[in-house]
DNA sequence: TCGCTTATAGCATGATTATGCGATTGTGTC
DNA sequence: GACACAATCGCATAATCATGCTATAAGCGA
C-alpha cells in the first residue's frame, strides 16, 4: 500500500487527488494540507511513501517545502504537480530534491501511474520537462567545448594558477619563468578575455569552464 | 508521416524495429544501418525526423555517431536504444546530443510511443534513466546549500561585485558606501574564506557555489 | 548588561597589479 | 622567405590592493 501525502492549496483539485488516489488499487491518501507549514509541522508523525506538492501555496512556496521536506527525510520521494512549467521552477524543484514533476493536467490513470513509478524508483515527468532538463546537459558541455576564447594552453596555466591565488611572483617562480613573462601572459589573458583585473578574469574563466 | 533511421548491428533487433515501425501507423523506417560509419556518410541525402540509435557498434560508437549526427544537423532527434544502463553511458549520451534513452528491453507499443514523443519535441526515457538524471540535479547543489563560510548577505554582495571586475572605488560607489568600508568587508571575506587575494576569493566562490 | 557580529568609516604604507612600449626566439603557414 | 603568433624577458610608473590598527552604532542572544 503507497501511502501518499498531498498539499495542495485548491480545494477541488485536492480533494479530487485525494478521491481518485483511494480509489486506486494498492495505494490510499494518507494525509493531505493545504500549506506547506501545516504539512512540515505534521511530518513528524507520518511516514508518506510519495508526496505530491504542489509549487504555488500560499506561504512558503512548494519548493521551499520540498527543501523542508528533504531536510527531515533526505530519501524522501516528491512529485511536483503543478500548472507551471518554467524552467526555472523545474530546476529549482529538481536541484531542491524532487523526483519528478508532472503538469496538472495529466490525466488521472497517468498520474496513478507516475505515483507508482515514483515509488518503484522512477522519475516520472511529462514529456516536454523531461526535454527541457535533456537540453540542460546538452548546452553545459557545448559551452566548455569552445575555444576559450583562443586561451594558449600556456595562458590557461597561468590563469588557473592565479585563481590559485598565487602572486606574479609564485607563478613565476612556479613556472620557471621572469615575472615579466608573467605579466606579458596576464596582458595578453586580458586582452582575450576582455577584461581589465584577476578577478574578473577568473571569473569568466569559471563561467565559461576554462578552468 | 515519421520518417526514422535505424543503426543498430544485431541483425534481428534490427529488422524487427524497422518491421514495427512499417507496421505502425504515421511512421515509416527510411533507412537502416548496421554502423555508424556507412550512416554518416548517407546522411545527407537523408532527411530523418527521428534517429534510433545503438551504443554497442562495431567501430565508432553510438555516442560517436551522436555527436556526429549533431555536428550536421543540429537539432536532430536522437533516441538512444540500448542494453546499458549505466550512468556514464546515460550522461554522455545526452551530453552529446540525444534526445531520449530507451533499453532494448521496453515493449513495442511503448516504444512506438516513444518515437513519437520524441517527435513531438518529448524526451521519452525509462524510469531509471529519468531517476538518475534527476539525481544528477540533486548532487550538484548540496555543496551550494553548505553555509558559505559564513558570509553574511553584504559580504557576498561585495564578492560578487569583485567578480564582475569592479574595483574597490567602484564598488563603493555602487553600494553607496565609502572605500574603506569595502576594504574592510573584502579583509573580513579574506578571512572567513581563508584567502589572501581577490583571485582566490572568487575563484573559492565559484567553486563552492557562493556566487 | 556583556559579549559577539555586522556594517560602517578612517588612516597609513609597503606590496602588487595594470598597462604602455619594446625586444628576441622558435614554430608553423602560406 | 615573409608573416603571424606563442613564449620569453625588460623597464617604468600610476593605480590599486592587502593589511595593520582603530572606532562607532545597531542588533541579537545569553
Amino acid at each position: 500500500m503507497i501511502k501518499v501525502l498531498i498539499t495542495e492549496d485548491n480545494d477541488t483539485i485536492r480533494e479530487g487527488l485525494c478521491l481518485l488516489i483511494n480509489a486506486s488499487d494498492g495505494m490510499e491518501c494518507m494525509a493531505k494540507f493545504t500549506n506547506c507549514e501545516d504539512m512540515l509541522a505534521a511530518l513528524p508523525d507520518l511516514k508518506p511513501d510519495v508526496f505530491l506538492q504542489d509549487i504555488g501555496l500560499p506561504g512558503m512556496s512548494g519548493i521551499e517545502g520540498v527543501k523542508n521536506i528533504i531536510q527531515q527525510i533526505p530519501d524522501a520521494t516528491i512529485l511536483m504537480l503543478t500548472v507551471f512549467e518554467d524552467e526555472e521552477n523545474v530546476f529549482e524543484a529538481l536541484k531542491a530534491g524532487a523526483s519528478g514533476y508532472l503538469l496538472k493536467k495529466t490525466p488521472p490513470a497517468q498520474l496513478i501511474e507516475a505515483i507508482k513509478d515514483a515509488y518503484h524508483g522512477g522519475s516520472p515527468m511529462s514529456s516536454n520537462i523531461a526535454r527541457k532538463v535533456v537540453t540542460f546537459f546538452k548546452q553545459a558541455p557545448s559551452s566548455k567545448s569552445k575555444e576559450s576564447y583562443g586561451l594558449s594552453e600556456r595562458e590557461k596555466d597561468i590563469l588557473a594558477s592565479l585563481a590559485e591565488g598565487n602572486s606574479y611572483k609564485i607563478i613565476a617562480d612556479k613556472l620557471f619563468i621572469s615575472i615579466d613573462t608573467v605579466r606579458s601572459h596576464i596582458r595578453n589573458i586580458y586582452k582575450k578575455l576582455h577584461v581589465h583585473n584577476q578577478s574578473e578574469a577568473v571569473a569568466k574563466a569559471f563561467k565559461d569552464g576554462i578552468i
